[in-house]
DNA sequence: CGGCTAGTCATTTTT
DNA sequence: TGACTAGCCG
């Protein structure tokens, strides 16, 4: 039954399940298919113990997915089954096992913009100004040790910076006064455990007797380690990856992973899965024909069984707002023949370029969503709430104590904080350590006056904290604590009390921040702060709601998203936009030389390999960028894909002066796309027209979300009336009212 | 403490 | 060009 549907080298992967294999498995292959086939056989064929097996991923979203299938695969009780991220499955098992190295087991998981908050501290302690050594080369420092596997008092070489190595010292020690731990620390952590502590590392050894790793081509060295000192004893390693897909090196994922798999397991078996069951047989052999210009692959063959499908145009556009245009209007043609939404994406080398196509795409009312654009955690207000509350759970936490100690403001100023810390160094107590006991015994801290209304407020606040922290230790639930965190702290007031959008949409997203905790309650018998702190660290879209309620249109959204958003997922459509020299090839790579073309040229194959159907591929002769138009030519990707796979076509829209082609080499094979049906007409009309068209969705300060349900005049008079999320009507002048689109 | 201005610097971001 | 930050002043 579980060879059905698997092709012959499918097969061999689920099959060969003992000692090591590494499978090398090509975009859209059914690597995930045989992967969770694989689970599967071992589960029910093998009747091995899902308590016995470790399936690692990079991704939360590739782990749920496999997690899910193989879910609806077996009948049994997979709870036990370890299928998760690298970085959950060491906090996982660090909560039971740090004690080993010092910290506490309520430790706090740091995410990059507290390292770097760590840092700055750091270079300002020595007194040196972030403009003699930037912070990022500091963390970059700390990141390229973590690694490669680095950790205190390891043994092996490493390439030690005189200059650079002290701060990753006084991090270190910094990090685990707080007890805490970064990204890269998680991993680190594990390997130092296994390393200093043999006795555990066997207990996993005995306990996991198969371990699969996905997108191993995006592991780093840590990583490797990790999984290599896992399965020495059963050997029953799988890895599956794909070196043509790896674009996360500058994030230290290392291709020796890959080339030294054989070397570390000699009798390792590799497998190749290169039939594609996803794209067109013109988009596999144009991308494979990219691709093969890597010098730095081990080089598989793709190849498809499926129909010709559509030639790939290749859309050249006077700038970036005739870009815009174009994907517009093609993709109301598209939609115009039956084709949905949901099945069309657009893909872009930098977040940056994507605010001229929204714009184009709420003008046409065309309906999409952004996928991984702005990080709902990483907004201020919920890193202030978040301070509170992982203050709560850990006493050493100074970050969190200094990021809320004067949010809302309570008169404790930079001064007051300068005086705390100091005192905290001196007593190698944490701030909280300080602060809670300085309330109760002033007369202790001759060295720091305080003003009545600094007093008093501390005393609100530490006594606060306290009644929180003994409610948490009562297993209250966490969104209990929050609330009364919330209000208890002034913050709730604080925002409430102006009344700009700025403020409101700030609690607004409270709300929604509240709303995920509910979630994340939902999900668990005894949920724990703890627990859900380090959820939001490691998988922070898993307690989602959502919001993709499908009112406003049935035909779902168009996904917008980086190319590197792209991997792992799949569209009938897909648009490349911005295929220019320095933009697609960035400049920044272009920098590093062959290196960077390469990996560069990975995600564009990332990117063209996502779609099913068809593939388009636009440029700008002209872009706006940093405030200069510059002209950037075509992307030297483009010229790699085989003429006879392609159609060069001149985009025309109304307000384009350039009618030519501007590349003549491209003349013979080039035609111009005449777009003189209703789309262009529509795009005519609204040039000159409204702000707020009928269907757009709006912010009023006021009044909040709503949509806009007629307009009437023009410029000046042009007045929309609009219905509120609460039903309300409302008609209003929109060059005077507080109206932003949303 | 908070609001303003001048100066700076511009990828990608699974965890 | 525009978003973010550091430093200055009221």
């Amino acid at each position: 039954m579980l060879t059905t549907n698997l092709n012959k080298a499918q097969r061999e992967v689920v099959y060969d399940s003992d000692g090591p294999v590494m499978v090398l498995a090509g975009a859209g292959s059914g690597k995930t298919r045989t992967l969770v086939s694989r689970v599967t056989y071992l589960l029910e064929e093998k009747n091995i113990s899902p308590f016995r097996i470790l399936a690692l991923t990079f991704s939360n979203k590739a782990a749920r997915e496999m997690k899910e299938r193989v879910a609806c695969e077996v009948d049994l009780d997979i709870g036990t089954l370890q299928m998760t991220t690298f970085h959950s499955f060491c906090a996982r098992l660090l909560r039971s096992e740090i004690g080993y190295l010092g910290l506490s087991r309520s430790f706090t998981i740091y995410d990059d913009s507290e390292s770097k908050t760590v840092v700055k501290f750091l270079l300002k302690r020595r007194g040196i100004s972030p403009k003699d050594l930037s912070p990022y080369e500091i963390l970059y420092y700390i990141n390229d040790l973590k690694n490669n596997g680095f950790y205190h008092g390891c043994t092996g070489e490493f390439p030690i910076d005189e200059d650079l190595h002290p701060f990753f010292m006084d991090y270190e020690t910094e990090l685990h006064k707080a007890n805490a731990l970064d990204f890269g620390g998680l991993l680190t952590a594990v390997v130092q455990l296994f390393q200093c502590h043999p006795e555990v590392l066997d207990m996993y050894q005995k306990k996991f007797k198969y371990v699969l790793v996905d997108e191993y081509q995006d592991t780093n060295r840590v990583q490797f380690e990790i999984i290599k000192m896992l399965s020495e004893k059963h050997r029953n390693i799988c890895v599956v990856g794909d070196e043509d897909q790896s674009i996360y090196s500058w994030r230290g994922a290392d291709i020796r992973n890959i080339l030294d798999f054989e070397s570390v397991f000699p009798e390792a078996k590799v497998i190749k899965l290169e039939q594609n069951y996803r794209s067109s047989k013109i988009i596999i052999e144009a991308a494979s024909a990219v691709i093969e210009k890597n010098l730095m692959r081990k080089g598989k063959a793709m190849w498809t069984d499926n129909p010709d499908g559509d030639i790939i145009p290749i859309i050249e556009c006077a700038d970036e707002k005739s870009e815009a245009e174009f994907v517009a209007s093609e993709i109301l043609k598209l939609k115009k023949s039956g084709v949905e939404n949901r099945d069309v994406a657009l893909f872009y080398r930098m977040n940056a370029q994507s605010r001229i196509i929204e714009d184009m795409f709420r003008k046409h009312n065309i309906a999409y969503r952004i996928v991984g654009g702005i990080k709902f955690y990483e907004r201020k207000e919920i890193k202030d709430i978040l301070a509170y509350l992982r203050l709560i759970v850990n006493d050493k936490d100074s970050l969190a104590f200094s990021r809320i100690v004067n949010v809302p403001t309570r008169g404790v100023g930079a001064t007051t904080l300068r005086k705390l810390e100091n005192e905290a160094v001196a007593k190698g107590l944490s701030l909280w350590e300080i602060v809670s006991d300085l309330v109760d015994n002033q007369e202790n801290y001759a060295n720091i006056r305080l003003t009545s209304r600094t007093k008093s407020s501390l005393v609100q606040l530490v006594s606060m904290m306290m009644e929180v922290k003994v409610m948490d230790g009562e297993g209250v639930r966490p969104s209990q604590l929050y609330e009364k965190v919330l209000h208890e702290s002034g913050y709730y007031e604080f925002l409430s009390a102006s009344r700009n959008h700025e403020s409101i949409s700030r609690l607004e997203n409270l709300d929604e921040f509240d709303n995920a905790i509910k979630q994340f309650e939902m999900n668990r018998d005894k949920p724990t702060l703890l627990e859900f702190l380090e959820t939001i660290n490691l998988d922070p879209s898993s307690n989602e709601s959502s919001t993709d309620d499908g009112k406003f249109n049935t035909s779902g959204e168009v996904s917008l998203m980086t190319a590197h958003g792209a991997k792992g997922l799949e569209y009938d459509y897909v648009f490349i936009a911005g295929a220019e020299e320095n933009i697609f090839p960035s400049y920044r790579s272009l920098e590093e030389g062959e290196i960077g073309v390469e990996e560069e040229r990975r995600l564009f194959y990332v990117a063209m390999t996502r779609a099913m159907k068809k593939l388009y591929i636009i440029f700008a002769q002209g872009r706006l960028l940093h405030g200069q138009i510059k002209f950037n030519g075509p992307s030297r990707y483009i010229n790699e894909i085989p003429p006879k796979f392609f159609k060069w076509k001149k985009f025309k829209y109304g307000g384009d002066r350039r009618n030519e082609s501007v590349f003549p080499d491209y003349e013979e094979n080039s035609q111009e796309v005449d777009y003189g049906d209703e789309s262009i007409i529509q795009i005519k009309r609204e040039k000159s027209g409204y702000k707020f068209p009928a269907g757009s969705r709006i912010i009023h300060s006021l009044y909040g979300e709503g949509i806009v349900l007629e307009t009437e005049g023009a410029g000046k008079n042009e007045k929309i009336l609009i219905r509120f999320k609460d039903g309300i009507r409302k008609k209003f002048l929109t060059c005077i009212a507080p109206i932003v689109p949303f």
